[in-house]
DNA sequence: GACTGGCACTCGGTCAGCCGGAGTGCCAGC
DNA sequence: GCTGGCACTCCGGCTGACCGAGTGCCAGTC
């Protein structure tokens, strides 16, 4: 019962066809509109088929085919290949970076970037702190009881906490303990710190053994343990494009599942494997967007992996274009972290 | 041809209905839902008299009544009396602002809080580094030529900017250079920093006076004149209630402007008067937004005012509990930042 | 003079019925 | 195994009728 080739490149035209159009497409179309070389009625057996194996299916009676999930994953898997990207769009791209003046910035303008390249909405993670090295440890003394602790990370990540101490600190102490603390610490992978935060509190005299207890505490529950992670989201506007029609007639469930960083992280994190990933409508785990397809990768400097980038849009949407498209943009961020 | 008390009373029904209802209000309705004491026909004179003046409209012939912006203006003017919060509403924002940790978090729980109790888009801006003061500088060497920059403001914001030095220097003069900042700028308000960073730099030593040149233009381009206003946002889900009828069909404008933070500044910035501002459809200067009203006010310790908040919805909105919970809100934060 | 009841009128929304077109499935023939 | 032909299905759009909500106006009443 496989599938052969003209069936396959069927499925293949149903599927640009669709994409483009946004509506349903019948065999006489088809024909017309790519040179297969069979009639209309050939093919139209070939839908029969594709049909009975869950490809495609026909919203109503007498009307054109539309692919499934199923369709839409077989397309990408087998039938596309990825899209070279226009020097247009490279040099957008390009430009959109070049300019970038810290983290914030970067991340900020990829969102942007990739937005406005897909039309789709785009999510952008910051560099995940878990994935992080330490590059220094700062205390600020803000008053005699209170400590700003900012951290800086290797990925260009800064993050502040407010650390009230149990009793007055003196400035010299201070030095001493920032210089304790970053000799310990700095260069190491946020992950490898909690033993060399423990080691720290355990080889402290006595008398400051609490000021650094205090400190060890909110350094690793609020930035190893309970890390949060944080995102940048743009192109939401996006859904609003062909109508209400994606996104089965409401955009509710999707703006909800939106605004969820959990969800978001959920769906451009888990990105082990380096590779381009894509969910297909119901294959995404989250209720709200069994109606939506997600497109992302990892990024990093080099070949390491700091965080996950990617766009969300209706199952319905142009993959080989979006997955060229997130890829470049996810190796251009890259380069530019490594420059640091 | 000023209008009676009874007609106001009309108005005022006619508004509280339809933005209950969402459905235009006919004469008979009124008379049956308020007791207004005298007949529908009776109303329908007074009807047509506050249709001439321009408070209401037909969406079509013999079709009930509809407020126009202008309607709604004189409603929240002169019609409704500020309703006061429910216990459960008071609890729920103590309860939801108590735990924050951090700027970042008190910022993320107000935005959300407001969206959850006015069920509209909420937008909070993070305290104004041009109204907030120095508390300190702290420089922090990353490599021999790089600094990195971090101002911690008396508001409780924390910003950091990467520092290229046109030369190698030791460390023990950055503790010279962070001395002298703080010295000089720690306490005073952002906006009054340029003579005395000027100041700075005509100090110091011929040696050093390029290194502090670098670090003077970095805070005054990037701090204190380009100085980068932060938003949070939320509820944006909340657009879709009430269908696609509010917004006049798409929600794409709105989610457009949406996007765009400078945009959102103009909505919420300007908050001079300290006072609870409304600003009603058309009132709005931003195109996209003219079949939105936006409620805003001001917030900070005490009476000084740091930031900007407020929501954003359809113009048939529930004014008096919209602006009852903004300005509850705001009036918590500040309590919250005073307490630092 | 202000309010009221009554009446004719308007118009949007809905429903049924009709028609055309696109698309299908199937079958016989090559 | 492909093709042309044919009957069938069903969606979408159009039309006309009807109903109900709501209005504007007018004459009558307090």
């Amino acid at each position: 019962m496989s599938l052969d080739d003209r069936k396959l490149e069927v499925l293949r035209a149903i599927v640009e066809d669709y994409v483009e159009t946004q509506e349903p497409v019948g065999s006489k179309a088809l024909v017309e509109r790519h040179q297969l070389g069979v009639s209309p009625a050939t093919v139209r057996n070939d839908m029969a088929v594709l049909e009975e194996e869950g490809y495609i299916r026909q919203p109503h009676t007498s009307a054109g085919r539309v692919p499934t999930d199923a369709g839409y994953r077989l397309f990408v898997d087998r039938l596309s290949k990825v899209k070279a990207l226009s020097p247009a769009e490279r040099r957008a791209i390009e430009r959109f970076l070049i300019g970038a003046v810290d983290l914030d910035d970067v991340v900020h303008r990829t969102v942007r970037l990739l937005a406005q390249l897909t039309r789709q909405v785009a999510v952008v993670q910051y560099p995940s702190l878990a994935r992080s090295s330490v590059r220094h440890l700062e205390l600020v003394p803000i008053s005699t009881t209170r400590i700003m602790l900012v951290m800086i990370a290797d990925t260009g990540r800064v993050e502040q906490r407010l650390v009230e101490l149990p009793s007055p600190v003196p400035a010299d102490d201070v030095t001493d303990l920032r210089r304790r603390v970053n000799e310990k610490l700095a260069g190491k992978k946020l992950a490898d710190t909690p033993p060399l935060v423990q080691g720290l509190v355990d080889d402290c005299a006595p008398e400051s053994r609490a000021t650094m207890a205090c400190l060890a505490s909110v350094l690793l529950e609020t930035l190893v343990e309970r890390s949060e992670e944080r995102l940048a989201l743009a192109g939401t506007a996006n859904l609003t494009r062909g109508g209400v029609l994606d996104f089965q007639g409401t955009l509710r469930p999707v703006l909800e599942a939106l605004e969820e960083e959990v969800i978001l992280l959920k769906l451009i994190g888990d990105l082990e494997p380096s590779t381009t990933r894509v969910r297909i409508g119901d294959e995404n785990e989250i209720d709200n967007l069994r109606s939506a397809s997600v497109v992302s990768t990892g990024y990093g400097p080099g070949a390491t992996i700091v965080g996950g980038l990617g766009v969300l849009g209706p199952t319905r949407m142009d993959y080989p274009g979006t997955i060229a498209t997130v890829r470049a943009v996810a190796r251009y961020v890259g380069d530019l972290l490594a420059q640091n």
